[in-house]
RNA sequence: GCGCUCGUGGCUCAAUUGGAUAGAGCAACAGACUUCGGAUCUGUAGGUUAUAGGUUCGACUCCUAUCGAGCGUGCCA
């Protein structure tokens, strides 16, 4: 919509190229500070050079009022002009609020390791990254998912140790652990199915543990796959660190291309990493040839880079912040532009629990399970949580406050809109093609608001999704909420005058949010 | 110490990326039901945007300093 409105006016100022958003839509609906900058130019006050530009619009037909105002100007639009747009929406729903953007983007995100259930923490970056997804798919990218598995190094080992040792307890011995190693009533389940499949006799001695590692680490990524799949997220791709690592030599090889990249030291062969940024040098294999985890990092973003996307984005943790520099450095001596990787942080999530600060440790045991919340308040509560703050602030939250299932949870506010016009569509029992016939001429300011905010929806997308801001789609669909009660609580729908009239603009309104929703990744209830 | 991310009503977050009077939701208070489902709506109260300077037509936003918080500062992953 912007898009169309921007071209008419560019007829008239060609150097108008940014619409607004009015502080207050009594303004209009559209709204430009463009005689600001022309002011300089023209040596003229930006209020007069406002009160010219609005002259030529006099007989536009997409604009009902075009007026300035202390230097801005102000545009509204007509009534035929939304109801073309609403026809286009109403007649080919699928298509709402679609772009055709032409990108080739690789997501990477969650990689959490195979070593345990997903916990709260891992959620938050998981419907982060899943909803940059679906937007992004829904906005014409060529995107492609992937999880990238740490299915090597020294925690699968430790994972296995911890197995065994879960075993050992199960089968009645007296165990200690050590403090590094993972507990938690997960290992002990993992530890019975265990005793099930390969008997007791199997954990006499440790010989095993190389064996059950791997073991369990499958049985681990398949319980990961099944925690996302409950918050309905799904990858495209899986990249495993071990199969990676077969390409070290090769890789290894290209980055000394560069003679910069690498030098040996103390019998180490190290990163040189602080040419391009980096604080200090970074180890990449130790003195016993066994490289270290930034080697395989290095491994995977020469495959990523080797593929060919045009857009790299990685999601990670705000604790790994530090490595952002180390992994683009890399980049560089492979000989490839660093820039095209964006890394988004998201940032830790504090639990309180009954207001005091409460701390998850995997190792301790005692983190709260993404599954257990989604058995508890479900998957689209959590999702609409963490959708509805920044990726990049703190955020904080009581548990308690999570599972209180009431008003105080603004997904039932939007679901209630949604099911609210539903409702009167069926109560007024008209057709739904009677509706969208129906033509919409001189409607009043708070008619045209409403359908105006409905048909916002792209517009959002596009800010919300270049921004890396998502928080945007859940603040609009409240406020679209928000005005569909208003109007309803203001107006009588069914069997007035205008019937016909308000449920098309409805029509729309609910077409929004459930797209909105959709793309947030929770279904609109039709009824509550 | 250094680096990163931040600091906005009592709480959790916004603010069109430098634009109009800093806005919502919780919580508090006062109202609206013989209802097209009140899971809603209307209103009141609450702010020197951590502090001090600077940049300009204009600053929550940019720069500098100070204070405070979280994370990082492994040859763990």
């Amino acid at each position: 919509m912007k898009k169309i409105v921007l071209k008419h006016i560019q007829k008239e100022i060609p150097s108008l190229n940014a619409l607004e958003k009015p502080k207050d839509i009594s303004f209009g609906h559209y709204a430009s500070p463009v005689a600001f900058s022309l002011a300089k130019n023209y040596k003229k006050s930006p209020i007069i050079i406002a009160d010219e530009l609005c002259e030529k619009f006099k007989q536009s037909n997409i604009f009902d009022n075009v007026e300035s105002l202390k230097g801005y100007i102000n545009f509204k639009l007509s009534s035929t002009f939304l109801n073309s747009l609403s026809n286009e929406a109403l007649n080919d729903e699928e298509n709402f609020a679609k772009d055709n953007k032409n990108k080739k983007i690789l997501l990477e995100y969650v990689s959490a390791n195979p070593t345990g259930p997903l916990h709260i923490g891992h959620a938050r970056g998981a419907v982060f990254g899943d909803t940059l997804y679906r937007v992004a798919k829904h906005l014409g990218y060529d995107i492609q998912s992937e999880y990238y598995v740490n299915d090597a190094g020294n925690q699968i080992r430790l994972l296995g140790i911890s197995l065994y040792l879960g075993a050992s307890e199960v089968l009645g011995k007296d165990v200690e652990y050590p403090e590094e190693y993972y507990r938690g009533d997960y290992i002990i389940d993992l530890a019975k199915k265990a005793i099930a499949e390969f008997g007791e006799d199997y954990f006499k001695d440790e010989s095993v543990i190389e064996e059950l590692s791997t073991w369990a680490k499958d049985k681990m990524l398949i319980l990961i796959k099944d925690n996302l799949k409950s918050a309905g997220i799904e990858f495209d791709s899986f990249a495993s660190e071990k199969e990676l690592f077969k390409l070290w030599d090769e890789t290894l090889k290209k980055l000394q291309r560069d003679s910069d990249a690498t030098y040996t030291k103390d019998g180490k062969l190290w990163l040189n990493s602080s040419k391009f940024g980096d604080e200090k040098d970074r180890v990449i294999v130790r003195e016993d040839g066994r490289p270290t985890y930034l080697a395989g990092d290095i491994i995977y973003h020469n495959q990523k880079f080797k593929r060919g996307y045009d857009e790299y984005i990685n999601i990670w943790g705000a604790d790994h912040h530090g490595y952002i520099s180390r992994v683009k450095a890399a980049i560089k001596f492979l000989g490839y532009d660093e820039s095209k990787l964006e890394v988004i942080l998201s940032q830790m999530v504090s639990l309180l629990k009954g207001g005091k600060p409460y701390k998850m440790s995997k190792r301790a045991g005692n983190f709260i399970l993404m599954s257990d919340i989604i058995q508890e308040i479900g998957s689209d509560a959590l999702r609409f949580v963490f959708l509805t703050k920044k990726s990049d602030t703190h955020l904080e939250f009581d548990i308690d406050d999570l599972k209180k299932q009431d008003s105080s949870n603004p997904i039932y506010y939007i679901n209630y809109a949604h099911a609210r016009i539903n409702q009167l569509v069926q109560k007024s029992k008209k057709s739904l093609g009677n509706i969208k016939q129906t033509k919409l001429e001189n409607l009043e300011d708070d008619e045209k608001n409403l359908l105006f905010n409905a048909l916002l929806l792209n517009e959002v997308l596009n800010d919300a999704y270049e921004s890396r801001q998502l928080q945007k789609i859940s603040e609009y669909l409240k406020n679209l909420a928000s005005l569909l009660h208003q109007f309803y609580n203001k107006n009588q729908i069914v069997g007035s005058e205008k019937e016909n009239i308000y449920l098309k603009i409805l029509l729309v309104v609910a077409l929004s949010i459930r797209t909105g929703l959709k793309l947030m990744g929770i279904e609109a209830k039709y009824k509550m």
